[in-house]
DNA sequence: GCCGTTTTCGGCCCGACTGTTTTCAGTCG
């Protein structure tokens, strides 16, 4: 059983206790355990046959730890089964309806016998939901309306379409009056791959409640789901909804902070301050009286530390200013602490494009455009890698074409300065883990890469022993877009990517994290393995025209939530040192 | 259920908004 169904299954197991009425800090003990498990880099179900101790982990005790061996075991859980022996399983999707908690779904199944959503749908028709106690008409209406949301469901969408969301968005709430200062917080701040819904911040000393109105009349609002004197809530037209807040500035730090979240990261924050006496909320941080009853408090009350910016909060921890991109609880308060945040690596440091199309496959445009393209973008080199011919529809290149193209690069070079360009090729990994292009030409080039276009609905082993075939040969010095999924329509195809790793490891082969906002290819996780691995990675924009040269940002955003510096990118690299790395296999350096 | 610069028991982050309550529970992030 994979990570991820253990993790959904112990999340599914919290959601039922919580149904069941358990004690919520033990449910929290599953959510904390869950978000361990998703930040892992290795398989549980390896972990365990190596004879690892789980509960080394953080937040997993022994009665985790034995469950996820049950799962690995047997696929199932005999706690959930006790548990849906009281009432029904179909109750978890209740709860995933706004409105609806667990405690309301109970209610609904004990005394209405309710148990899916289509029954729910039924009760709320003839009346029967609002007749309940605490339910009324309004939350009735409001479950329907969660009902179609939840059918039409659009998911989360990619960072590349978020931001197009935005741009009119912030110009809107810019127009405001007394608007100062808007920022983007949320997972779009952290720069995650895609995005759930999108939280906005704007600074303004007074006129919060004028601010929120302006907020809800945007064009774009199909409907407003709460305003109140700080805080609108809306849903787009495009299907995501948006949260405003309104601050002052001498909160706008705290609250920047605070709803960049993780929530993860900010219980832990949060948690450190309380140890010290102080209280932090989206208001500020607050010293809290030693006589004070925290019950009592209010918002504000206490000595106010700091709140202005981000940089006065974590001071008031002892801690430098933590980037965005870390913020998920994968130990970059203990980098804080101890002074090891990496240095991340950004836009400017990249200098060669080392994956690129052009008209002899299915790029748009010809060499010359193309490199053209990454000059005046500041790149000193780049990689030309058409497809091969088993990539059906991109017009792939024989042996005979590739010398051909030489040809044409021959041609093109004396014109380029000090730029220079290398031979390379996205060969196709074959169904059997052969290479599509002869080992005289792979020899020949100066840099290839390999890659699997079909056969993606292979089993797990098979998948996993043919990309290891494919690195293993010694020609090959890249794999790209490693696991083949593409964000909100294709899964990644079934591989052990941990075997993969470790194989790249071996073979000296650098790895990409893809930049194509649909692909992100390697995942945050997957490139966290390969740093720990000190494999070379790769930003790749798989460029098929100038437009795609620019996905770059995408990557380097991936790049810095895998705490990846310059010095572990394959193409930060000078030329120089890049063609040296090329040479690694000659003997020649070390 | 987990955890330990207050510790192996007794804590566990915090506030806004909504609806239905007439003083607050439930939900959400």
């Amino acid at each position: 059983m994979e990570n991820f169904e253990i993790a959904r299954t112990l999340r599914e197991l919290a959601v039922l206790l919580e149904i069941q009425g358990a004690n919520p800090f033990r449910v929290r003990a599953y959510r904390n355990a869950v978000q361990t498990i998703n930040g892992l880099t290795r398989s549980l179900a390896s972990m365990l046959e190596a004879g690892e101790d789980l509960t080394a982990l953080p937040d997993v005790g022994k009665n985790v730890a034995s469950h996820i061996q049950e799962l690995v075991e047997t696929g199932k859980l005999q706690r959930i089964e006790e548990i849906t022996s009281e009432f029904p399983r179909d109750l978890v999707t209740l709860v995933r309806l706004d409105g609806v908690g667990p405690k309301k779904a109970r209610r609904l199944w004990d005394e209405l016998g309710v148990a899916t959503v289509d029954q729910l749908e039924a009760a709320v028709a003839d009346g029967r939901v609002a007749g309940l106690d605490g339910f009324g008409q309004r939350s009735a209406s409001k479950i329907l309306d969660s009902i179609r949301e939840l059918r039409s469901q659009t998911g989360r969408i990619l960072r590349s379409q978020a931001e197009e969301i935005l741009e009119p968005l912030l110009a809107h709430l810019r127009e405001a009056d007394g608007v100062e200062r808007v920022e983007v917080a949320g997972s779009f701040r952290r720069r995650k791959e895609t995005i759930g819904d999108l939280d906005i911040l704007a600074q303004a000393e007074t006129g919060a409640e004028e601010i929120i109105g302006h907020f809800v009349r945007y064009p774009g609002v199909e409907r407003v789901t709460g305003a109140g004197d700080t805080k609108g809530s809306v849903v787009l037209r495009s299907g995501i909804a948006v949260d405003l807040r309104v601050l002052p500035r001498r909160s706008f730090g705290a609250a920047l902070q605070y709803f960049t979240g993780s929530k993860e990261h900010n219980v832990s924050t949060r948690i450190i301050g309380v140890r010290r006496g102080l209280r932090l909320n989206e208001w500020g941080v607050f010293r809290i009286p030693e006589d004070a009853d925290p019950e009592g408090l209010g918002k504000e009350e206490g000595e106010r530390i700091g709140g202005e910016t981000e940089e006065e909060m974590y001071a008031a921890l002892d801690l430098p200013w933590i980037d965005p991109a870390l913020r998920e609880n994968r130990g970059e308060i203990e980098a804080a602490r101890e002074g090891t945040l990496p240095e991340l690596v950004t836009v400017g440091d990249i200098r060669g494009e080392l994956h690129m199309h052009s008209t002899w496959s299915d790029g748009k445009l010809s060499i010359a455009e193309m490199v053209e393209a990454c000059r005046a973008r500041g790149c000193e080199y780049a990689c030309i890698t058409d497809h091969t011919p088993a990539v059906g529809v991109a017009g792939g290149l024989t042996p005979e074409d590739v010398h051909a193209q030489w040809e044409e690069v021959a041609a093109l070079e004396p014109t380029l300065g000090d730029f220079q360009i290398f031979r390379g090729l996205e060969v196709d990994i074959l169904r059997d883990g052969a290479l599509d292009m002869t080992d005289e030409v792979l020899a020949e080039l100066d840099f290839v890469i390999v890659s699997v276009h079909g056969f993606m609905d292979q089993d797990k082993v098979t998948m996993t022993d043919r990309v290891i075939r494919a690195i293993q040969n010694p020609n090959v010095d890249l794999l790209a877009h490693p696991t083949g999924r593409l964000l909100g329509r294709r899964e990644p195809y079934a591989i052990d990517m941990d075997a993969v790793l470790l194989a790249a490891a071996e073979a000296g082969v650098a790895v990409e994290i893809n930049c194509n906002p649909r692909r992100l290819d390697l995942s945050d996780v997957h490139a966290l393995r390969a740093r720990e691995l000190g494999i070379p990675i790769a930003l790749n924009t798989d460029a098929h025209s100038v437009r795609d040269l620019d996905f770059l940002r995408f990557g380097v955003d991936q790049a810095r939530r895998a705490w990846l510096s310059a010095d572990q990118i394959l193409n930060a690299r000078s030329a120089t040192e890049f063609r040296r790395w090329l040479d690694r296999r000659s003997g020649v350096a070390a």
